[in-house]
RNA sequence: GGCCAGGUAGCUCAGCUGGUAGCAGCGUUCGCCUGAAAAGUGAAAGGUCGCCGGUUCGACCCCGGCCCUGGCCA
């Protein structure tokens, strides 16, 4: 276990920590993080929640996000939280962005930012040092259409024509990453980074929290979670925000339960099998979790279901000094 | 009780009138991952072929008996 205090560059006054909450699904993220920023706040110390989870950022996806409830918003400050329309498309650059920016002001407000999320990708992306080539949407729907009509590996052949280490690095099944390491090629004419960079924080202060969570118990609490959420109404909530555009969106559609209940609403599967396979995808969606955690030395790991939970990982922020 | 169909990987099934089980789908495990990431992808593990006996050089595949499941008829 390390205390996971790796910043570069000398000591980070207290002022510029970011503090990051990990850990797969239903490992109980949001609820400390709330717990925390209380603690934290009652000790004179203001800290605010930025929020590092793709799907929480859309308005009208509430159950089956298990977004923060307004209760507990309204006592902590949450950002980027509703701030998309389920038709528009959520991305890492964006996301980037947005995050950073609210992290910014936290720092100039001197309030203590806790990151808190799921996705791997989009942590690294705000507190690593990580930088992505732009897009164009032209581009890229050619691309796409390119890839719809001859296969990914017909094109795997041509990315591998223009760019042989980026070819070598993505497998030829993957039509996604090859549609995007031309799209960039051809945007930048420059090869595509098809490898992560270093794990080197960008940001000043970085500590790393994560939750720790045994498999069996893990499972149990996504099946619990997936039966709330039916038992809560997504079913209903998804039919609301059909309405919506629900189904024009690339990225709100696709997301756990919404995906599996669109699949319902359109009759491929029973209710019961919707729910499921709901429960099998989050399954795997927490192991894929898992493997970007597993290979990131910099986490300092916390039991799920310590006695003291808010204590250590308060410690675990440096704010005791 | 009789007739029919079926009992093969954790689940759903495939298996060319006998010769080492299928690159099967789903699940599981492990890996990859730079503008959809709650997404997208690759690999691996896993089977005494219901049980007992028989025929055969050799049986998941043929024969007999038994057990179990579903359907039809009584």
């Amino acid at each position: 276990m390390s205390t996971a205090n790796q910043s570069r560059g000398g000591r980070p006054s207290a002022d510029e920590r970011t503090l990051v909450l990990l850990g797969p699904t239903a490992s109980g993220k949001s609820g400390l993080s709330i717990d925390l920023a209380e603690r934290l706040m009652a000790e004179g110390r203001p800290a605010e929640i930025v929020n590092a989870d793709s799907m929480l950022v859309y308005r009208g996806m509430d159950i089956g996000t298990a977004k923060p409830t307004a209760a507990e918003r309204a006592r902590v400050v949450h950002h980027l939280v509703d701030v998309l329309d389920v038709t528009e498309t959520a991305t890492v650059a964006e996301f980037q962005r947005r995050a950073r920016a609210a992290i910014a002001n936290c720092h100039a407000r001197q309030v203590l930012p806790i990151v808190v999320g799921g996705s791997a990708l989009y942590i690294r992306a705000i507190v690593d040092d990580f930088d992505f080539p732009g897009t164009d949407a032209a581009v890229r729907d050619r691309w796409e259409r390119e890839l719809a009509s001859i296969g990914p590996e017909a094109l795997h052949a041509r990315l591998a024509a223009m760019d042989p280490a980026a070819a070598a690095a993505i497998l030829p099944g993957n039509g996604r990453r090859i549609v995007r390491a031309l799209e960039v090629i051809e945007l930048t004419g420059r090869p595509y980074a098809a490898q992560l960079p270093q794990r080197r924080y960008l940001l000043p202060g970085v500590v790393q929290i994560g939750l720790a969570i045994d498999r069996p118990a893990l499972d149990r609490r996504i099946e619990q979670r997936v039966d709330a959420m039916w038992a809560a109404g997504l079913v209903t909530e998804v039919s609301e925000l059909v309405r919506h555009g629900l189904r024009d969106g690339v990225t709100a559609s696709r997301a756990l339960g919404y995906r599996q209940v669109l699949e319902f609403l359109d009759g491929q599967v029973d209710e019961d099998e919707a729910r499921r396979r709901t429960v099998v995808g989050t399954r795997k969606f927490a192991r894929r979790q898992d493997s970007w955690f597993r290979q990131d030395p910099r986490i300092g790991w916390l039991a799920y279901d310590r006695p003291d939970l808010v204590d250590a990982a308060a410690a675990l922020a440096g704010v005791e000094d």
